[in-house]
DNA sequence: ACAAGGATTCACT
DNA sequence: GTGAATCCTTGTA
């Protein structure tokens, strides 16, 4: 089934949650998902135009971007918005309900809680690297996205984590009450006294 | 050509 | 809670 990700990435991002994708043997249901919306936010990779990096996002929705950072990170998106509008998904966290033995094995000593709780982890648990750069999530390619199964789960709204830039903007969603969703601290510049937890 | 910093994670105190 | 690891991308000269 082919999840329709033409719509305003705030709208489509929530859609995500729920949903399971599948690489290199292992499923995970995502949990936890942040909207970044190319020529109107900052924070997006995408904001300056296009460049070798993002062209992905700049091509037509639910294809793989995937950017590597820190030295030592992968990170995936799912490109969302009409075909030539940049924006995209970052699949913060999830959990893993398939190939659990090889993710454990891809992570490491790593409690079962944390082995896609994450960006990083989410990525080392599904083993994506920039050799699935690109890659069309709904066709017969190793890698595939399924829609959340009905009913759509409970959503809570709150900033983004870890942005240095317009990170007051509440784009960050993920599944109210769920134990696999990231608890990392916020970017030090966007300190507020009262930050959500779950 | 060069310098700065990053949509993070982990070990250690 | 703090800091290191580590290299790619980007802006600027």
């Amino acid at each position: 089934m082919v999840m329709d990700l033409s719509g305003p990435v705030v709208e489509v991002a929530p859609t995500l949650l729920g949903a399971t994708l599948r690489h290199g043997g292992v499923a995970v249901r995502i949990t936890e998902v942040e909207a970044y919306d190319g020529p109107n936010d900052p924070a997006s990779h995408a904001y300056r135009g296009p460049t070798a990096r993002n062209a992905t996002m700049f091509g037509p929705p639910g294809h793989l971007y995937l950017y590597f950072t820190y030295g030592m990170h992968w990170a995936a998106n799912v490109v969302c918005g009409p075909d030539g509008h940049a924006s995209g998904a970052l699949l913060r966290a999830g959990e893993v309900i398939e190939g659990i033995e090889l993710a454990r094995s891809r992570r490491g000593r790593s409690p079962d809680r944390d082995l896609a709780r994450g960006p990083g982890r989410l990525c080392q648990a599904l083993h994506l690297t920039g050799a699935m750069r690109g890659a069309y999530l709904f066709g017969a390619g190793e890698v595939s996205l399924d829609p959340a199964p009905d009913p759509a789960p409970s959503i809570s709204i709150g900033p983004r984590v870890g942005v240095s830039a317009a990170a007051d903007r509440p784009w960050r969603f993920w599944i109210t009450g769920d134990r696999y969703v990231s608890d990392y601290r916020r970017s030090p510049r966007a300190a507020v006294s009262s930050a959500p937890r779950r």
